[in-house]
DNA sequence: GATAAATCCGACATAAATACTCGGGATTAA
DNA sequence: TTAATCCCGAGTATTTATGTCGGATTTATC
């Protein structure tokens, strides 16, 4: 019942390339230095990114990663779900039309897996990483010359 | 982001405890069979769910297992964090005094962590056991001699 | 055109967690 | 005494998590 590093990375990721992105590409190089992630790790996390339509690559030299849409329009939970897969706690089909699960009709637990599902749901989807980077700014301006943004989790 | 087969399992046989209890203790090879897990298997997570307080056993010929408090007083959290341990979907120390993370003051994702660690901790603390008991009978009157309660989730 | 800086890609390696299984000991009703 | 139970620790197979690596491709710059 974790999210693994790939999601906790990869946000700290995005967030960071949201907050140091100018017009140029931001390479993997100064994110993975910045936030402390192995480079070919974060390879990997910015190829799922990718492919789920949140960053756009510049290839090349002078490279990297801008965001695909604004910041606004990003919700964490799409950020996410790009790197682990659906979010959902328990895979349980059972209010699915397609493939409910057997015996879905005299089980009482996917009322439980259905709540908790919810409010994940509700909980990553009402983030924006628009406000992760706002208060990004706010916390560096009061802490001016302090050591980098390193955080393990 | 999954909960295991030990929390899922757990519960299914939790409810099937309290809903097949009358005065007399309920075996474990009873609940294995009616809700298709492993006998051994079910032995563990009962013994986990002793050790939390949830249940209390007794032992030798006869015996079995009973809810060691009233189905109104058990949350599905009690349960699910007796099995699973704690249920926080990042062990986030950023908002305890005790071991705050490293870097935790200039770090934003910890505000995403907590969201959803507090929504997942109100989700399953706001159902008890008594609700899918009741429920279930519910469920078993509309059912009358239809297979029994068997679900893979 | 050569070079270097980047992304791109798939395969591999290791470690950790999950999901069980098993054998034997302890307790107790009949 | 026997059989039905729970109790406990250890072992095992499988899957998942967490990276690493080597080389291909693209492109700005000299």
């Amino acid at each position: 019942m974790k999210l693994s590093t790939k999601g906790r990375y990869g946000l700290r990721a995005l967030v960071d390339l949201a907050l140091n992105c100018r017009e140029e590409a931001v390479c993997i190089q100064s994110i993975a230095h910045r936030q402390n992630i192995s480079e070919s790790y974060l390879e990997q996390l910015m190829r799922l990114l990718r492919k789920a339509g949140l960053v756009r690559s510049v290839r090349g030299a002078g490279g990297g990663y801008q965001l695909a849409k604004p910041a606004e329009n990003i919700s964490v939970g799409d950020v996410l779900r790009a790197l682990e897969g659906n979010l959902e706690a328990v895979d349980c089909g059972a209010f699915q039309k397609e493939h409910p699960c057997e015996g879905a009709d005299i089980c009482v637990t996917k009322y439980v897996w259905k709540r908790i599902n919810d409010a994940i749901r509700q909980a990553v989807d009402s983030i924006m990483l628009a406000e992760l980077v706002e208060e990004s700014r706010r916390i560096q301006d009061s802490h001016q010359g302090t050591v980098a943004n390193v955080c393990s989790k």
